[in-house]
DNA sequence: CTGAAAGCGCTAACAC
DNA sequence: GTGTTAGCGCTTTCAG
């Protein structure tokens, strides 16, 4: 698609102009030690003088290394793509690069024409790894990153038998301890807007509620269940809205994301309901710690910064060892109380 | 950061299955013609067997391309990256690249860090060209790509003397047919809400109201004018609450971008006005075109889905042409009314 | 139509 | 410490 522009330096005019061989110049580009600092010094000022720049195709065909990780977020509906919890994964996986060599590459996968123009982009070697995020129950493209060697990690699991190595926070966990909080408080009538259940994350939290709930003795009536469509504000205020009408006794809602959760109290307010002294709202909080705290309400925190780490730890891991050995990190969540329920 | 995986096959490799030269099984994989066709499908099949993907790397440096364009988003507040407006810049972009051999990156540049690194990967030959969204006039980022001699297109401009190549919508002339509209349709107190004015398309939106204004005689008030500080709906919201505060008389706004005249309609319903009867709110409309009309009101219309076409265009023809011609395409904005205002 | 050969610019292994 | 050398896997003439 393109022709490059000509006349760029190579390393053997910056050695010429040096005076130094080849593979002297290539170890002060590399901070290699073992060059004296005067040679470094009169090699550094001929790259200056030169305005050389490596040319990485060169570098990733010598070095079997592309010094590029890609991020990838495989969601038919695309206009997901501006939801909170992408934007902080982007962040987290970003800050968690930056002390490597590494350039972050978004991707964004729509389609299977995109699906197979990506999955030749990572298998020819552009990429060192593959990270993925929002993988849907069916989407294959993990197995086919993975079969073809790349280092795949995923945000996230497609089932309880997940084969493909990720990284996932306690959901069920998570969730239980939310509910089993909301009943210590003295709520009963318990609902929870559930995130879609095609989604193992929303099975998961849908569970630890249910765990909660019946290990307290208490019935989880199927009414009080309401599955939202996406995990979108938009949805979360439909949701509790429905969930409002069935029932009006209602003083507790465990929400399944943080976006869910501030749809709900919407709902909830624009109901003439007081949050929450009349009704306690308990989300998943996916967000950065320096984020103001809007909904201001108990949260069930995520560490997505931790999770960033994480997929960026395992992601090296895979890209050292070889023969790939499947694993995961199932971080833990943590209850943060920011008002009283 | 990596090792290769190993043992990948080579087109040596294929080559020698197929019992033909590597020249040939190069032309078989690039769809080159001049192969016969019995060749082309021992060849299909040799590659079919051992599984061949062509090394990207080596392909770069034989051939002078990258087959991949890169997106940049230089934003310090990266959670404008939510925003719809990129993600529907995304959007047109991955829609206008589908016919074509090339790889999407998005690119997230939130420091000098990244910056750097960015440029590096850039000039390294990691992309045949850089598109650029949201820059701040300040930013020098362009200058540096466009002086290392790669093809780059921006997304809007500067300011009034742009020296990159850019495609911009005609955001002067949409603004002041729009607010010509309002008049003609006999409102008289026709208020503005624009945005950061550090950005040359804010400006260029509030000059259309200024002139439509004062070429027919009205006078357009300083309390008329009220900045948000960035295109988001809730900065629209606190902006149009201050101007209502200003002037309850108010029967008509002008906001600078769709997500502004959201929260300008969310804080006159909040007000208990009447809109679009009371008060009549236009904003720029940003969106894809089989959207659902979200304030379902009178619009000038950004032709998205053009702009990422045009951006493409010029990025392939700074790539084939050299040395790099400056241009620049503006598009126009039609003014579509969805409601009677 | 097809094979052979010359690099693309760099890294890494090996001598000196 | 530093220079030399042998590739990395592909595209692209150039013969035939």
């Amino acid at each position: 698609m393109s022709r490059q522009r000509p006349g760029t330096p190579t390393l053997e005019e910056v050695a010429a102009l040096a005076g130094v061989g080849r593979g002297t110049v290539s170890r002060v580009v590399n901070n290699a030690a073992g060059v004296r600092d005067s040679t470094r010094r009169a090699v550094q000022r001929a790259i200056a003088e030169l305005g050389y720049v490596p040319n990485l195709a060169a570098r990733s065909l010598a070095g079997h290394r592309a010094d590029a990780v890609a991020l990838v977020m495989t969601e038919p509906d695309w206009r997901l793509f501006g939801e909170p919890f992408f934007t902080e994964v982007v962040h987290a996986v970003g800050d968690a690069l930056t002390d490597t060599p590494a350039q972050l590459l978004l991707t964004l996968v729509r389609s299977d024409t995109e699906r197979r123009r990506f999955v030749e982009y990572a298998r020819g070697g552009r990429v060192d790894g593959v990270l993925l995020m929002s993988v849907h129950a069916k989407d294959r493209l993990p197995d086919m990153l993975a079969e073809a060697g790349l280092p795949t990690v995923m945000l996230g699991r497609r089932s309880g038998e997940e084969s493909v190595t990720y990284v996932d926070a306690d959901n069920t966990g998570g969730a239980r301890g939310a509910v089993r909080y909301l009943l210590d408080a003295g709520r009963s009538t318990i609902g929870a807007v559930t995130g879609p259940l095609d989604m193992y994350v929303a099975q998961c939290r849908l569970r630890g509620y249910r765990e909660a709930l019946e290990s307290a003795g208490a019935a989880a009536g199927a009414s009080l269940v309401v599955e939202a469509s996406d995990f979108t504000e938009v949805s979360g205020h439909r949701a509790m809205t429905a969930l409002l009408a069935r029932h009006p006794e209602l003083d507790a809602v465990l929400a399944a994301s943080d976006t869910l959760a501030a749809g709900a109290l919407n709902a909830l307010r624009a109901a003439g309901r007081r949050v929450p002294q009349d009704v306690a709202v308990i989300g998943f909080d996916d967000f950065h710690p320096d984020r103001p705290t809007d909904p201001p309400l108990t949260t069930v925190r995520q560490p997505l910064q931790e999770i960033g780490r994480a997929m960026v730890r395992l992601l090296q891991e895979e890209m050292e060892e070889s023969p790939v050995a499947w694993r995961h990190v199932i971080l833990r969540t943590e209850l943060v109380i920011r008002d009283s329920a």
